[in-house]
RNA sequence: GGCCCCGUAGCUCAGCUAGGAAGAGCGCUGGCCUUCGGAGCCAGUGGUCCCGGGUUCAAGUCCCGGCGGGGCCGCCA
């Protein structure tokens, strides 16, 4: 355990016990949950509200704080005052000190050992255009995650989906079959190629059908940025009809679903060069997944038949209109409500067999559930996915829990979070119009390369590499501090902002107090500290000694945004601090060795808050 | 039409799970022309917490009813 929670625990305790000998009982949870720190500082570092204790005991409150007040002794907090009806403490930072700097400065502060297994799915884009925006999010909320939960003390493993089966990669293979070369040309990347040859096709393709009207002027469009690619297409698909060619595609995923050789060697090589490009990509942002998970798999090795075969022995899949659909019939609040599934919503049949024999994503989805727990032999799995999709992924639960895996049903969480909007602008894969990872980070780099060329006391290859350090810190933090229920704009001038409340601003104070480290030259030494200066900067230090209950609550809520918060707030002190007290020019030796200490506890700790970000904190930039 | 999310300072947002003492950054105004890195520091400015009811000693937070914005309701995902 760490020094503040200790502290906070026994005070509590204390706390607890004179309401007992008082007569009343309190709940110790409940009392922790409500300490909070007062308006002001000279109000006390912490405050408990005892409004209710009073009324039960049928006192007025301030008269039973002052009691307490006067009663309770605790080791490490000076003193007590009766605030209206909060019963504040004083931390008494010179008794704590040593011990909270100790653990601060030590490589895994704010680890926990809390156990348990889980699978935090996240970014699986369809491989059938480059890693957009929207990726942007999932990617950088499901990595952070996977960090805080580790960090926690949990077994964590990351899985990306690859959905190499279904009707979007069908209709990129289709095109490229027709055009006869699977193979994007050399000089481009295969992720962006692609994008372009699967926009243009279902521009051409669309064209045709019911909803022309809408698709032609998108057609026309793309024919003016990539002529000769849609014209090429037109040309092949000039002869066929909607119909002819929407049976061509369903027959292609069928093969492809089949196994059938011809179809494998066709998705394979298009599927692994997008994945291909995918990882470039998230290799520059220093994104990895630890099992890469291919659709086709879970339909070749028999999985999803089992699921089909499962659904029907049961009786709770039926065959309507040449499909096989469940129906939630047996849907009840109590299911509702283990399976966090509002009350109010209306849950549509969910198809698991087409009429044309090929099975749909959520059919898939539900086998590969199945095996993201067995594999890991997960207690939970974490899938990071945009809220819209709340509706399949709750036929999803439903559907487990219809065919018997009720504790995976339970265990499933659909993280989800909103979108990223980029102003005046509706994106679409479909229709080639998005903002890709690719651009983002060079446009980035570029935006931020004048204003390092200006700051930076680095030069050549180093000041190139922090220009990129510093662009990818700005857009992660910008999609991992707001909170996930909050959609994102995005727009230049605020993410890379570089003032406080960003990562360059953090990773800058990162660098100014390792910069005092490494002229100081001398190891901390916290015997020769004096702690009897400590007191002079109980802000700073019971901050630095907040971080373990961060990342704790960061992992209990899944919820990254609390580390970022934390880190600026923590910045800001620091910044405070280095402006009024000189570190290495203090010549009192015992004084200077607090300092120090305190300089490398702070560097440590926004090292491991940016950690859990994901972002990188640079010595010097 | 049904359901989900959001609505807090001019702007971007924290606080809502678990009721308890209205917060931060940006902006704006003025100062520090820099003894360890000014991506910084100091002072000031700014709020019917969308509206109306209810519960409570206490509501930004819980409940009910509205309003405004976004999303979802497909043999897409």
């Amino acid at each position: 355990m760490y020094a503040l929670v200790d502290l906070k625990n026994e005070f509590i305790k204390k706390v607890k016990e004179a309401l007992k000998e008082k007569g009343v009982e309190a709940d110790e949870l409940e009392l922790l949950r409500s300490l909070a720190p007062p308006p002001s500082p000279e109000l006390g570092d912490w405050g408990v509200p005892l409004f209710k204790y009073a009324k039960m005991l049928k006192m007025k409150p301030y008269d039973l704080v002052k009691e307490l007040s006067e009663k309770i002794k605790v080791k490490g907090v000076k003193e007590l005052k009766a605030v209206g009806g909060y019963l504040n403490a004083f931390v008494d930072v010179n008794e704590i000190a040593k011990r909270l700097l100790e653990e601060a400065i030590k490589e895994d502060y704010g680890t926990w050992n809390v156990p348990g297994r889980r699978v935090v799915e996240h970014t699986s884009a369809n491989p059938v255009h480059p890693l957009h925006i929207g990726h942007v999010r999932n990617m950088f909320l499901g990595d952070s995650l996977a960090k805080i939960l580790k960090n926690y003390g949990n077994e964590v493993q990351t899985r990306f989906y690859v959905n190499d089966v279904g009707r979007q990669v069908t209709v990129l293979v289709y095109a490229l079959l027709k055009m006869g070369r699977l193979l994007p040309p050399e000089e481009q990347k295969p992720d962006h190629w692609y994008g372009i040859v699967y926009s243009v096709a279902n521009a051409v393709i669309e064209s045709k059908g019911p909803e022309r009207d809408e698709w032609v002027p998108i057609l026309e469009e793309l024919r003016s940025k990539y002529p000769e690619i849609v014209k090429e297409l037109e040309e092949k698909l000039k002869d066929k009809s909607y119909e002819e060619i929407n049976k061509e595609i369903s027959d292609l995923m069928k093969r492809y679903e089949n196994k059938e050789e011809e179809a494998v060697k066709a998705f394979r090589t298009v599927v692994n060069k997008v994945i291909d490009g995918f990882k470039e990509s998230m290799e520059v942002v220093g994104v990895r997944h630890d099992v890469w998970d291919w659709e086709s798999e879970l339909v070749w090795s028999g999985m999803v038949d089992m699921i089909l075969k499962k659904a029907k022995e049961l009786g709770i899949a039926k065959v309507k209109d040449g499909a096989l659909v469940i129906e939630f019939n047996f849907l009840n609040d109590e299911i509702r409500e283990r399976l966090r599934i509002p009350k109010g919503l209306e849950i549509p049949p969910l198809v698991l067999v087409r009429s044309d024999g090929t099975t749909l994503y959520t059919t898939r989805d539900i086998a590969y559930t199945i095996k993201k727990f067995e594999e890991f032999n997960a207690d939970e799995v974490i899938n990071v996915i945009a809220t819209e999709q709340r509706l399949p992924q709750a036929q999803l639960r439903l559907a487990l829990w219809a065919l018997g895996y009720k504790r995976y049903a339970e265990n499933l969480i659909h993280y989800a979070y909103e979108m990223v909007n980029i102003p005046g602008m509706k994106m679409s894969g479909r229709r080639g119009r998005m903002i890709t990872l690719d651009w983002l980070v060079d446009e980035a780099i570029k935006r931020v390369k004048p204003l390092v060329e200006e700051r930076s006391v680095l030069q050549g290859e180093e000041r190139e590499k922090i220009a990129r350090v510093v662009a990818v810190g700005a857009i992660k933090y910008a999609m991992v501090s707001v909170s996930k229920d909050k959609p994102i704009t995005f727009k230049w001038n605020e993410v890379l902002n570089f003032e406080r409340s960003s990562a360059p601003y953090i990773q800058y104070t990162h660098a100014r107090a390792v910069g005092i480290l490494r002229k100081a030259n001398e190891e901390v030494n916290l015997d020769k500290a004096d702690f009897s200066k400590a007191e002079a900067h109980r802000e700073l230090i019971l901050k630095i000694g907040e971080f373990p209950e961060v990342t704790r609550k960061a992992a209990e809520d899944l919820a990254p945004e609390k580390i970022a918060v934390y880190l600026s707030e923590l910045s800001d002190l620091f910044n405070k601090f280095y402006h009024e007290h000189p570190v290495s020019k203090e010549p009192d030796e015992g004084y200077k060795q607090l300092k120090l200490a305190m300089v490398k506890a702070v560097a440590n700790t926004l090292r491991r808050g940016l950690d859990l970000l994901g972002i990188e904190a640079p010595e010097r930039m």
